[in-house]
DNA sequence: CATGTTTTCTTGAATTGTTCAAGTTTTCCC
DNA sequence: GGGAAAACTTGAACAATTCAAGAAAACATG
């Protein structure tokens, strides 16, 4: 289960996890580094997930130890939380590449696509419109449907629904 | 206070609201005629706006009506819905036009920017990791920092918060 | 214009992801 | 080894959204 983590893009970092975290000037505790493995293994989890497989690991991790854990690592930016539409947050390790996501209307699955236009895109803020407005970054949402759901008929949960109950999530990579 | 919206782009959809209710397929109530109204005048509203402005016009509409109306009209491609981050959610017209969003990361100020490449933006699903998945649309949210925000040095709010509390939101155009 | 069917709205309660608060336990620097 | 600061635990609270069931409209038809 806990298997080397595939190897997609540029994501293979070198740096050891307790590094990661001192060096964010993070203090190094069980519960940050089973969330970072967790991360690393589920991306695009959601808190439950985090909190399930957090607690294989390291037993006893509270849900706020979670959410904490969580927002220190975000904040220190280690991770990437996301909540694409109406749906429940989710998190990923902030590699520094600049990828965005596919996200299916249907059954909620995320698959990481790398940046289009190559650098950060339109990060161009010379619209009239947005006079002033200093942009640090550009958040791609790309929506569809995957491969499983147009098969299976998913019919079109129009994702006007908000949080869908399975904990027993679809997870891809 | 209840003034004529400001013309932006290609938005002055000669359609009157009634017609457009009855050409999605939906009955004409004055509920919705009263939430399709505030929402050209407010576009970005989040539902408890949307809530307040359509009492001060139909007397006596419901929480619950209104969530409905919204999810109706959402559903009819009437209006979209907008999430950014872990904010409330937030409803605009449907106008077609393919613009994207730029957000304040202090005050969710939203403000509507053209779409940068003319055609929808990277609707290109040619990436493998993203086979099979049929992509229909391409949402850009810029994350920065507005004018107001960054003079009166409202720190760093890094939006990890979720809810502001501020029924008295900074509505922008 | 009456009538029936369907859709929509109301009231009130429930759900749920997330956060707050206070106290206890760690981590880590000296 | 101690002591201050940061992190975790427990338990409760919150707030946006949704569920459920009935009442009231809207529209097509006779």
């Amino acid at each position: 289960m806990v298997e080397t983590r595939e190897v997609g893009r540029a994501e293979r970092v070198p740096v050891a996890p307790e590094q990661r975290l001192r060096s964010a000037g993070l203090r190094v505790t069980a519960p940050r580094l089973a969330v970072l493995d967790v991360v690393a293994e589920y991306p695009h989890a959601d808190v439950a997930t985090v909190l399930e497989r957090t607690r294989e690991r390291a037993h006893d991790v509270s849900v706020q130890g979670v959410y904490d854990v969580l927002t220190a690592l975000t904040r220190a930016g280690l991770l990437r939380r996301l909540q694409p539409g109406h749906s429940v947050a989710r998190y990923e390790l902030e590699t520094g590449d600049n990828h965005h996501h596919v996200v299916c209307r249907s059954c909620q699955s995320i698959i990481d696509v790398p940046c289009t236009t190559g650098q950060p895109p339109c990060l161009d803020t010379s619209h009239p419109e947005a006079a002033g407005f200093v942009v640090d970054e550009a958040e791609v949402i790309f929506w569809g449907m995957c491969p499983d759901c147009r098969e299976h008929g998913a019919g079109d949960h129009t994702s006007l629904q908000t949080t869908q109950k399975s904990t027993e999530k679809k997870e891809q990579v």
